[in-house]
RNA sequence: GCGGAUGUGGCGUAAUUGGUAGCCGCGUCAGACUUAGGAUCUGAUGCCGAGAGGCGUGGGGGUUCGAGUCCCUUCAUCCGCACCA
């Protein structure tokens, strides 16, 4: 009988659990370690294959590192507010809680089914009242703090009042909302409510009229990464713009330090890409341009303040407050009604019209500071009131959109940076802007001449003496929106006095979730927290209604792991010390700019308040590809779009020698191939149209002086190879006299076969990407297509005509992410039931690199399943019983461990973890070839093959003898006299390529090594009547002979 | 449009500093044991070629004794952001 991994991994299971194994403490004997897993998210689903990627590999780390002595800290938890459960709450009446309970019993049992190492005894569900009171308290210490820009941290509010009190605003810093100028007698004659508001512009969660999201289906808000292309990406319902008030948490005070801090990290550079084009830091200055005839201005910002010269308008975003009071009454209807349109529409329409030009004038002109030339305002909805002030100098020579608007509205374009070495041209003839990072200054009077680097300094420097500007610096980065109206969140700890907002005394955390009738907004549009029965404080003050949002709890959670039954503090001191921080992060890199910016920017602020001892959360993040599913097709050919593939690849591969461009344009006429060194046109046409078309091509082929070719679309069918057309083309070139079209005959359906194993020819002769339409976004019934995609498993295959006999059906598969309802998902349980967990943790890692993104493939994990059954002989004899030799080891039985003790530790240590299983495979292999069943290698063996396969390790350490767990044992050392060799085996080349082998003692001198080298048989022949030039020895490398 | 990646056999991949391209596994083929094989074991397997040998890391060019690796250029695919002034 083989492995009986069933009973196996069970019984290590229940062993690890009733006996604590993966309990840890603070041991001040120990390095720490402590590697962190992105908390999921319990959804109704269950797990799947491409969540235990990341759990696997962090599992194997945090087992190695324990082997390796440290102390490691491994947990796990649930992100268990969100909204699928409310909303199912909403449709079924099931409390939420009651969901994510239930979804957070199968990940539990999912994942034990796994053997993952966490210390349960620290699981944090973000949803519990002892886990969310910290979060709560976070939000008060926010709440009480503001952002000090010259100590470039945190401070209390109360240090602030004291200032207001003392001073004033005298050189106060600070980060708020809007500027503010006052005294101390001027603060102190205000009334409470008035001093409230001050505080509210600078506080850190604070609450404030702002542009949000409005999702009227899920009835919240919702922050911009919870916004993709215009929908929710929870629901994928439309989202607009609105005012609402909400509450916010300034983010954007902590912009630059983000930034700064992202240079201390070990996290891959697309992601810290990632955030900083989320922080979107420019450096540039904003500038005011006074009204004509009005005792205003407008603040712009730019980036090139050395195109100062070159505005010839400027543009506000319809938003903008100035506006109703610029405009003039010639004017006032048509901006309103421009204005209106543009607030009213979707997001959705907004994003799909970006190329369309609109805008009106507000019959306003600004004044150039420098020239004094009247420059016309207008409003043009390009211009985001959400960006810099919301209002642009636009100089539409150098800005394509500024040029866009310029042409459409025949407004003046004048160039101000020229290539160097060229005179300017006449900008109001030229066919695009001009994008002018490099070049020099022209018409701009005091910068002529100078770089345009230069230029912007100087004029910087300028407009600070004149007192109209100044250098700024302007961030991307908007507040956090931190509120929502929805039930299944956080409640605030605020109570409303006179209508402004009071943070809850800190004794009366956790401030619990009130139960509800029902989980919808009330009829008058509350958040369903109003319908809470009294839901005020003890003196009767009304609550905060809305409830925080997702990232709320996932911003701070890694700290609260280190302490998790600390009901008195977020953290002990003593732990905070200890742990310090993440070391090791494993997670998906969608967030991005989501969670991973806002737990920056949380742990930031605990850092300044002295919560944490360190200012970043996660030291070094790895972040796993996503495992994607095979999804199995039924496609409708589309013979033009094949046809223009085919077409397309008998042009490029032809290696015609001339060169084709796609989708070239000739004036406003478009060509689906047009070759301009030989003046020839390529169509491709539909059959039953060439006739038509063939003459009106010929006309436009004489005018342009081209030749031209039509490919009849059905070609493809007739001509599999498209020899013909190649031919056709060919003679084209060559200046043959090839006939436009001819017409092609379809006489019979094409053949179509099935290769099985080559993916891509399955659904037609060549691999070709067809464009295809999907089925059941077709002509097709939903029923058919759902029978095909079930049959479609084995590459069963369908051809099918439609009624009409005309698009042809055939099969195929594409990789997608999983999903439900891509009817692709692969679910873990029934891997484990038919290979076992160590295998199936193996084989996700054996897939490939941890942070590639790969499709799922069963077909492979067969392999996996044979190395852990040969492992496991490798201990048994032939009638599957134990037995082991106490005998010494041999040399090569050395030589085999030991190469794999040091690729096991080189390779985890850079996350190579598919290449440790590899290495494990050939380990094996040679042992078994050496039939070697010797403790003294089988037990350093089972040591380190206990990361990957815990239960084979555990079941296999106890057979050796022994009654402690293979958890808490020591890795192997290494012992490098084992490996090495007293002769290396030398490739020997010729001029470069390797043509035979060589083995020599390790200690010879390159000189000694070049003259047996070249002494051979071997080489001589090679070197024959050449000459040696030269002969290139690198010690246990590599000898290069180069002949001549 | 901007930014980030990635292109290696039929497939997943390996090659850590410029030094034998294709390790390991899947698949395929052949063989062994078998009543049987979707079990197990053995061998072969980049392509062309009978062989000698030639060609091969998306394409083109360069540096070098030597390039998958470095440089230039080009093509393709994926991901992120996107009227960001």
């Amino acid at each position: 009988m083989d492995y009986n991994f069933n009973e196996v991994e069970k019984k290590w299971q229940e062993y690890w659990r009733d006996n604590n194994v993966y309990k840890v403490d603070i041991d001040n004997n120990k390095p720490k370690f402590y590697i962190l897993d992105m908390f999921p998210y319990p959804s109704g689903a269950g797990l799947h294959v491409g969540h235990p990627l990341g759990y696997i590999a962090s599992d194997i780390y945090a087992r190695y590192k324990r082997l390796k002595g440290f102390n490691v800290l491994h947990p796990m938890g649930y992100d268990a507010y969100g909204l699928p459960a409310e909303q199912y709450a909403i449709e079924t009446g099931t409390h939420p809680a009651i969901t994510t309970e239930k979804n957070i019993n199968r990940y539990r049992e999912q994942m034990d089914k796994i053997g993952f190492c966490y210390d349960w005894d620290r699981e944090v569900r973000t949803s519990d009242p002892r886990y969310y009171k910290w979060t709560q308290w976070t939000f008060i210490q926010l709440f009480n703090s503001y952002y000090c820009n010259v100590s470039k941290k945190a401070q209390s509010i109360a240090d602030l009042v004291k200032r207001f009190e003392a001073q004033g605003t005298e050189g106060l810093d600070a980060a708020c909302g809007k500027p503010m100028q006052f005294t101390a007698e001027q603060w102190k004659a205000m009334s409470e409510k008035e001093q409230q508001e001050v505080m509210m512009n600078y506080r850190l969660a604070y609450l404030a009229d702002t542009m949000v999201n409005w999702c009227p289906q899920l009835g919240t808000v919702l922050a911009n990464d919870e916004v993709a292309d215009g929908l929710s990406v929870r629901g994928g319902f439309p989202v607009v713009r609105k005012t609402m008030k909400q509450w916010l948490l300034r983010i954007t005070a902590y912009a630059e330090r983000l930034l700064e801090g992202l240079e201390t990290i070990e996290w891959s550079e697309s992601i810290k890409e990632v955030q900083r084009n989320w922080i979107g830091k420019s450096m540039g200055a904003s500038l005011f341009f006074d009204i004509a005839d009005k005792d205003i201005n407008i603040e712009v910002f730019t980036t090139r303040a050395d195109t100062l010269f070159g505005a010839t308008f400027m543009v506000l975003a319809p938003e903008h407050e100035i506006i109703s009071s610029i405009t003039t009454d010639e004017q006032r209807a048509a901006v309103e009604e421009y204005v209106s349109w543009a607030k009213n529409r979707s997001e959705r329409e907004r994003m799909a019209e970006v190329k369309k030009v609109s805008g009106v004038f507000t019959g306003a002109y600004g004044i150039n500071p420098f020239t004094g030339a009247k420059i016309p305002i207008w409003v043009a909805d390009y211009v985001l009131m959400g960006y810099g002030t919301g209002a642009i100098m636009a100089v539409p020579a150098h800005d394509s959109r500024d040029f866009a608007f310029a042409r459409h509205f025949e407004l003046p374009i004048i160039q101000v940076v020229a290539k160097p070495g060229e005179e300017p041209t006449d900008a109001s003839q030229w066919e695009e802007s001009f994008d002018a990072k490099e070049g020099v200054m022209v018409n701009s009077d005091f910068l002529n001449g100078l770089s345009v680097k230069e230029a912007i300094a100087t004029m910087i420097q300028k407009v600070e003496e004149k007192g109209i500007g100044k250098g700024k610096t302007n961030y991307r980065l908007r507040d956090a929106i931190f509120s929502r109206q929805r039930y299944w969140g956080e409640p605030f700890p605020i109570y409303y006095k006179d209508g402004m907002p009071y943070a809850l005394d800190e004794s009366k955390l956790p401030l619990e979730l009130p139960s509800i009738d029902a989980y919808k907004p009330t009829e008058t549009g509350e958040p369903p927290l109003a319908r809470a029965k009294n839901w005020t404080t003890e003196e009767g003050y009304p609550l905060e209604t809305n409830t925080m949002p997702g990232f709320a709890g996932s911003s701070g959670y890694y700290l609260r792991y280190m302490d998790p039954q600390n009901d008195n503090e977020f953290i002990s001191k003593e732990a905070n010390n200890y742990w310090q921080q993440v070391d090791l992060y494993i997670g998906g890199a969608e967030h991005g700019t989501g969670h991973l910016i806002y737990s920056r920017f949380w742990n930031k602020f605990l850092f300044d308040i002295g919560v944490a001892c360190k200012d970043e959360p996660f030291q070094k993040m790895i972040n796993q590809g996503m495992i994607q599913g095979r999804t199995n097709f039924v496609y409708r050919v589309n013979f033009e779009k094949m046809a223009e593939y085919k077409t397309w690849e008998v042009i490029k591969d032809n290696k015609l020698g001339v060169k084709f461009v796609k989708d070239f344009k000739v004036g406003h006429r478009k060509f689906d191939f047009f070759c301009q060194e030989k003046n020839i046109i390529i169509e491709i046409k539909k059959v039953s149209s060439l006739e038509k078309v063939a003459d009106a091509y010929e006309n436009i082929a004489k005018e342009l002086g081209c030749k031209i070719l039509l490919i009849p679309i059905r070609q493809v069918l007739v001509d599999e190879d498209f020899t013909d057309v190649k031919q056709k083309i060919q003679d084209l070139i060559d200046g043959k006299d090839v006939p436009a079209y001819e017409e092609v005959e379809m006489l019979e359906a094409p053949r179509l076969y099935v290769s099985k194993n080559v993916p891509g020819r399955e659904y037609y002769g060549d691999p070709i990407r067809v464009d295809i339409n999907m089925v059941h976004n077709d002509v097709l019934d939903t029923e058919q297509f759902k029978q095909w995609r079930f049959d479609l498993n084995d590459s069963k295959f369908i051809f099918e005509q439609d009624k009409d006999g005309n698009p042809i059906y055939v099969c195929g598969w594409e990789v997608e992410k999983m999903s439900k309802s891509k009817f692709n998902v692969q679910n873990p349980d029934d891997l484990v039931e038919k290979y076992g967990a160590d295998t199936l943790r193996l084989y996700e890692m054996f897939l490939g690199p941890l942070e590639q993104s790969k499709p799922w493939d069963t077909q492979g994990i067969e392999g996996v399943y044979r190395f852990i059954r040969k492992f496991w002989r490798l201990y048994t004899d032939e009638n599957n019983e134990f037995c082991f030799s106490d005998e010494p080891a041999t040399k090569e039985e050395l030589k085999s461990l030991h190469k794999l003790i040091k690729k096991e530790e080189d390779d985890i240590e850079r996350i190579s973890f598919n290449t440790v299983v590899s290495a494990f495979m050939i380990c094996v292999n040679e042992l078994t070839d050496l039939k070697c069943n010797k403790r003294e290698i089988l037990e350093p063996l089972t040591i380190m093959i206990s990361p990957y396969a815990p239960h084979l390790a555990e079941e296999l350490w106890h057979q050796l003898g022994h009654n402690d767990s293979v958890v808490t044992q020591k890795y192997p050392e290494f012992v490098e006299s084992y490996v090495v060799e007293n002769n290396f085996t030398y490739p020997v080349s010729i001029n470069g390529k390797k043509r035979f082998d060589l083995e020599l003692p390790i200690t010879l001198s390159p000189a000694e090594i070049e003259k047996i080298a070249v002494a051979t048989p071997e080489a001589i022949k090679w070197i024959a009547d050449k000459s040696i030039k030269k002969v290139i020895v690198v010690p246990k490398k590599i000898i290069n002979i180069v002949v001549g």
